[in-house]
DNA sequence: CGCTTTATTGACCCGAATCAAGTAGAGTGG
DNA sequence: CCACTCTACTTGATTCGGGTCAATAAAGCG
């Protein structure tokens, strides 16, 4: 099974049951495999791709510019997320896609993946829910910034991402690979550089998490979900009918 | 036609053509109608609802709540709107729905819809389109709440409630009817009540927008629209192939 | 027509932005 | 191998937007 696919299917797996047809079927899609250097904004917001794509390494963002040229970013990818999948139905894309890292992805034709919704119900129902799914994460986002402080932000981030990670075989035993500099990191989290840089420290300083040459540690995990009111339910990682 | 799936067909069309077939079948689904007061939590956070919601009258809205017992507005719900139709997938909700205003809503089980994937595969697209437009309104909450001044923020809401009523036919003339307190639209915007009342001042005295008894005036679209930076696009109101 | 909810105003204060340096690494090239 | 540069991180001083507290006006409404 090709990488990106095995990615995919692991996560779908956590959500409900895959059949073999259905990996089959995914298998059966023309790949266009592209890597982006570190900072390449490779779906542009605007634009009206005719492919979506499967990230395979990496680390990517979202983001909404503004118009006076600063940009937010929306939301974080990891591998076996897909990540532009929603651009199958939404046109203009709302929103570009940068690499926060030098990134490995794999694009699908949309009308191959219009095919899937013709002939296999269930396997589009679980392509949907991955679009839901990141939209309750989106949610959670919006949350977070609009009605927490600024450790909790952090914080909720680093359970998430441990968690999401985790889901792939990404993090293991609180550890995981994160490259994201303080300045990206503010931009997500509607801070500014200076305070991100005080939030990671009062972090540190909490014990509860490590963090170092881009890989976090979170030492605690227990008790920092507590004290930030982390709830994986919203990822959807226990298998359900869909 | 039932009004309730008028309203829907009515969006949908703004998007792509909706055949007389798919209208049918929407038609042929059997509803259970209900209505709620305002200020009841209609869908329950956790809950693992059989059923998904189409909203026929009223305003509603998303709420997720915090361990202090506060909660956060994450979006607002207009006639029309298949407020909960992702809970279809996702499972359990990871937000609550209330009522802001008396609602008419209109109840469909979530193994009629799961036929529809099953049979109708444009008309599934089109709903999967629904929510995915549902994140990218998210998505700029985000951004709004994130980078963006208090003005701003309620402007542009503005702008989209206006845009998305008009698309059902409940706005006209830049007027649309807008039954919410300021303490929600507070829980909404991510500011406390003193400063959203501030803010609402602002934004009348720019002469732009008047508001008083639950109607809100748009006097200066296009002005308004490029000051707080709002751009329809990411609404997906111009029909195209999905 | 009281009573409750909603809108409004003023005073005060704090968290986070901004401004301004300074430090530490990681490359890069002479 | 060492200056040079660039980026990322860190720290301190200052400012200000928006929160909090408290009180009052104005609507709704039973």
């Amino acid at each position: 099974m090709s990488p990106a696919i095995a990615l995919l299917v692991r996560v779908l797996s956590r959500r409900d049951t895959v059949a073999p047809e259905e990996i089959a079927v995914l298998e059966s899609l023309p790949q266009r495999p592209e890597t982006f250097a570190r900072g390449v904004e490779f779906i542009a917001e605007g634009s009206r791709p005719g492919w979506s794509c499967l990230l395979e390494e990496g680390l990517a963002a979202r983001a909404v510019s503004r118009a006076n040229g600063s940009r937010q970013l929306t939301a974080l990818h990891i591998p076996g997320d897909f990540v532009d999948l929603h651009g199958l139905l939404l046109k203009p894309m709302d929103h570009g896609v940068l690499a926060m890292s030098a990134c490995k992805v794999v694009f699908f034709r949309h009308s191959d993946l219009r095919r899937i919704t013709e002939s296999a119900p269930h396997l589009t129902r679980l392509l949907w829910l991955s679009t839901t799914v990141d939209a309750a994460i989106q949610r959670r986002m919006t949350a977070l910034i609009g009605r927490h402080t600024p450790l909790e932000r952090l914080g909720h981030l680093l359970c998430e991402m441990y968690s999401r990670m985790e889901a792939v075989g990404l993090a293991a035993d609180g550890r995981f690979r994160f490259p994201i500099t303080q300045a990206e990191l503010a931009d997500l989290l509607g801070l500014s550089v200076v305070h991100t840089n005080r939030t990671v420290q009062d972090l540190r300083a909490t014990g509860m998490v490590s963090w170092a040459q881009n890989v976090v540690s979170i030492e605690a995990f227990g008790a920092l979900a507590r004290t930030v009111g982390f709830d994986p339910a919203y990822l959807n990682l226990s298998p359900e009918p869909r």
